[in-house]
DNA sequence: CCACCGCCGTGAAACGTTACACGTTTTCTG
DNA sequence: CAGAAAACGTGTAACGTTTCACGGCGGTGG
């Protein structure tokens, strides 16, 4: 009697008295005669017997795990959509396979790689690589990326977010827009919340700048452009649209610093629609991005079978009051 | 001749010319001869095989998968844990499944279980279940929480953080201190941050409160207890101790609104040791917690036999000035 | 009463890999 | 130059599942 080891389903029928197969269907909820059933569940609890995924994947030749690719969980965001993405698939009986890329091209490569090695049944990747060779032997979502091919896509709908910030701004009567943005950009998709911001005020005319720092290491610079662009404490602009929620409260931490009040003064929104995981409310006033939707319909979309027709989603975004706006 | 599916050893075998053992040992990276060598490995690239880890998984016992166990990632901490510990897994060569238990101590324990049926060769856990029992077949690791037995675990002085704190801000001049603290604490690791503020206190005669919110939803409380605790903008207080710098944050926007100066008429230390993601700077002065120091004390704790002796580590923390103290 | 059909449990054959014993070739030593 | 030892490829038996053809059994219809 070898008791080293985890019970197989072999000693469970042994257990039982049954053969492997009358335990193969008892765990797999195969109808089965009400007195084997139970003597196989009784030898299974008895044995403190668990599934060995591994055997099971190896024959049935499927997984039930996903990759998850992500540059980095630095970035609320990210931190947040992994969250999401891993709650939604353990909910539809999946397990998540975390991958950190740190924006490296080399390094999303070699996920790739791990993902068709650990024979995911899935990839849903936030990639930064603007060549990335996708395989087609597994099926991969993306997000906010779009790329060559059938791949499909979801995203927020970053233009109408940029315009619909410089709207409320301007519906909250701001006439002097200001758009701030740090961070590197997710191929343009980021991008299109200044176009959007900008047909906005464009159509609106009213007045409005934007400053862009791609690669910046501090935000420095916004706060000099800000003393610059100021009087006695009076600032030329009395809105300011920032890229990120966390740069829309270091913002407005360095205008109160200033003396400038907000939204008295100057009225500030974010983006992202990050929550104070404390307070459990919006630390400025954003633009929200529907992350639990956008897990779930990245979820949805691989899981399925991935009809081509609709293989890019856009979700809508909202605001939300965050008190940096007089609303 | 069945195209179908991933190529196998077999085929990579019969491509290269030669038997199935061959082509496992120049996988496995054991000597073979050089014709042979390069024969199998130009018979992988030339159908594009990759290791079944599945198969190889059943085959060996050990998957090179670990499991993670977090509440949520909502809270900074853990997002920049699970980032930390994901990408040190990675460098040894081993996987990450991740799981979030939302703090549901019904979800851990079904983590648990899968952890068991994906024969995970290891669990990094950071749990909040109070009585989790523990199997002892995969070994373990907990961050910030100290099972019975003999489970290794791994935190930061969350004592010697509290007392920092107020030794920082004492030595930087004030004299009347605040501590704040809002959200669940991990079996009194958080508490300990109190502790230490506390006894600093004590020891050099200073005057302090402490106000704990455990259950919050908000933390308006703390903001009526500074307006009721101010005059003329004049705060009855000089030195501010949160304990977690995302209240940090929004307790100095708060007083910043209410007029008052920062670090000019209050100074501020967090706790954490949170990185902004855009400025990599920290958003406020800070005791740091060795994030990545935690997470590589926990993998290599987990992945060498781990020696009982060193089975508790407690990591030093730091201060760091983040610019609202007066440093 | 017999033939046939369905139901349901059984046993064995995969799945793709590793590991080990075996047998061949090569190399070294005296 | 013979003989033994080392080096190295080969074939096969597992690993723990699922799946599927098979066959026993009891029930139904002619």
């Amino acid at each position: 009697m070898k008791n080293i080891g985890a019970p197989t389903m072999k000693d469970v029928a042994s257990e039982a008295g049954v053969s492997l197969g009358t335990v193969s269907k008892v765990i797999n909820g195969i109808p089965v005669g009400e007195s084997y059933r139970s003597r196989v569940e009784e030898a299974i609890r008895k044995l403190g017997y668990h599934v060995n995924n591994y055997a099971r994947g190896l024959k049935t030749n499927k997984t039930n795990c996903v990759a998850l690719l992500m540059p980095s969980l630095h970035h609320p965001f990210f931190a947040l959509l992994t969250d999401a993405l891993t709650a939604c698939l353990m909910r539809n009986g999946y397990r998540s396979l975390l991958m950190i890329t740190n924006y490296d091209p080399e390094a999303e490569k070699k996920c790739f790689v791990l993902g068709q090695q650990n024979k995911v049944d899935g990839i849903i990747a936030l990639t930064y690589s603007p060549d990335l060779e996708v395989d087609e032997s597994i099926p991969l979502v993306t997000i906010d990326r779009h790329f060559a091919g059938n791949i499909p896509c979801v995203s927020s709908d970053n233009y109408r977010g940029g315009e619909l910030a410089a709207e409320k701004l301007m519906e909250l009567g701001c006439r002097k827009l200001l758009f701030l943005r740090i961070g590197p950009d997710i191929f343009g998709e980021a991008d299109k919340r200044a176009v959007g911001f900008e047909s906005a005020c464009r159509r609106a005319k009213a007045d409005y700048h934007q400053i862009i720092l791609n690669d910046a290491d501090t935000e420095a610079p916004f706060y000099q452009f800000l003393r610059e662009h100021s009087q006695d404490g009076k600032l030329d602009y009395d809105g300011i649209f920032c890229n990120t929620d966390w740069l829309a409260v270091r913002i407005c931490e360095f205008l109160r610093g200033e003396g400038v009040r907000i939204p008295e003064d100057v009225q500030v929104i974010g983006y992202d629609g990050m929550i104070d995981y404390a307070t459990r409310r919006f630390p400025c006033s954003t633009i929200v991005q529907p992350i639990e939707q956008m897990a779930e319909t990245a979820v949805k979309l691989l899981l399925s079978d991935q009809s081509p027709v609709m293989s890019n989603v856009c979700l809508p975004v909202r605001y939300a009051p965050g008190g940096t706006t007089r609303d």
